[in-house]
DNA sequence: ATTACTATAACTCGAGTAC
DNA sequence: TGTACTCGAGTTATAGTAA
């Protein structure tokens, strides 16, 4: 199998893009030089190049040429093509978050205690949280994934009043980590540190995954 | 706007193929240069030359590094996506946009004011912009669908100087809204939000459509 | 373990040019 | 017009290292 290198293959991409892989096409090396912002001669080598790994072949006639991708040259195309895909079908919603485990205040535990909470995670999430929440530090890129994050539909946890003291509202977007289903909880008043997430789980998750302080995590969302 | 060589463009192909677009992936230069067939030194060189051109970002740690995809990594990578599926023939679709009418920052009417790119606008869309833009909030699935977007043909609006300041360029792409034609324009240099679109068009849309502040609105693309 | 510098060897580019 | 050769300048890769 013969391979090629990146410049001979935009150059093999170039040629497909004039319709090589459909016919023959007439193509100069000066033309194909132009388009590609490099020298005639340079765009010559290459033709050279891609036609002795076998990616295109050329008659040569006296005012020109025809230049046309070969089989092999049009599956490597496709090769590419595929990672392309494999790069953007599944990727549309799918964020992945990367932090380490740090301790919380403790807040979560309380919160996910109470009854109301307990109930209406069940309802929006399919699990009744255990009464702690995991604290993940992201790195900072993944602070930037995060803000995009924005712009997904997140659910809404409404508030709640009892006889003492409000209790506000919630919002919180599914994810899996480790493929365990979790959520992202962030609480509706409270000022959260942006680099900082909450997640809840049905299991404790330090116990399930073995994680300890500062170990690393990945959070798949969508 | 920056531009990069084949070597580079493999290389970033790569990283997104290892995830690069959906979050951080840890990644050292040996694995990258294992996977691409060029040397530890050689991937080293080419994350700075990729980070230099603002494809990826990298967060150093000591036991190695991060490396993510930006957002303008990821419009390159669409745009050479788009190339692959012009070659075979993957037919474009038409694209929706829905989301809610917001005010802007008042930018785009101080633009559309200026006579440089009223006559572009006039020249590459065929309608003398009405002098303001409207600003539409993208409900979560037509931000994935606004960033496949980046793999159609957008017309580029060259930007000028005149004595005082510099005026950048812009993209914009033919859309409508309820049949009236309009364009999508995207300045240059400024970050926009990506859940963010501004329109313009030859009549001042609220008033026409009888739009107010969180109506709901479709565009149409292609 | 890493990343990335320096030095040098190896390539690649395009000007000039032949056909 | 074409394509493609030679050759010197410039560029790029890797080995050897440092941090």
């Amino acid at each position: 199998m013969h391979t090629i290198d990146a410049e001979d293959a935009a150059c093999l991409r170039r040629i497909a893009l004039l319709g090589g892989c459909k016919g023959p096409v007439r193509l100069s090396t000066q033309t194909l030089g132009d388009q590609l912002g490099i020298s005639q001669q340079t765009a010559s080598r290459r033709l050279q190049s891609l036609e002795k790994a076998q990616m295109i072949s050329r008659t040569a006639e006296p005012t020109g040429q025809f230049v046309l991708v070969t089989r092999s040259g049009e599956e490597h195309l496709r090769r590419e093509f595929s990672e392309y895909s494999k790069i953007f079908d599944v990727k549309d919603e799918q964020y992945i978050l990367t932090g380490t485990v740090i301790s919380g205040v403790g807040e979560g535990r309380y919160y996910m205690s109470i009854p109301h909470y307990q109930e209406q995670f069940q309802k929006l999430c399919g699990f009744t949280p255990y009464p702690g929440t995991l604290n993940i530090k992201l790195n900072p890129q993944s602070v930037q994934i995060r803000k995009r994050m924005d712009s997904l539909e997140w659910t809404t946890v409404p508030g709640f009043k009892d006889e003492h003291r409000m209790f506000g509202e919630a919002r919180c977007i599914r994810c899996t980590i480790s493929d365990i289903p979790c959520a992202i909880v962030v609480p509706g008043r409270t000022h959260h540190p942006e680099d900082v997430i909450e997640i809840i789980s049905g299991t404790q998750l330090r116990d399930t995954l073995g994680l300890q302080e500062n170990s690393d995590v990945s959070v798949v969302i969508g």
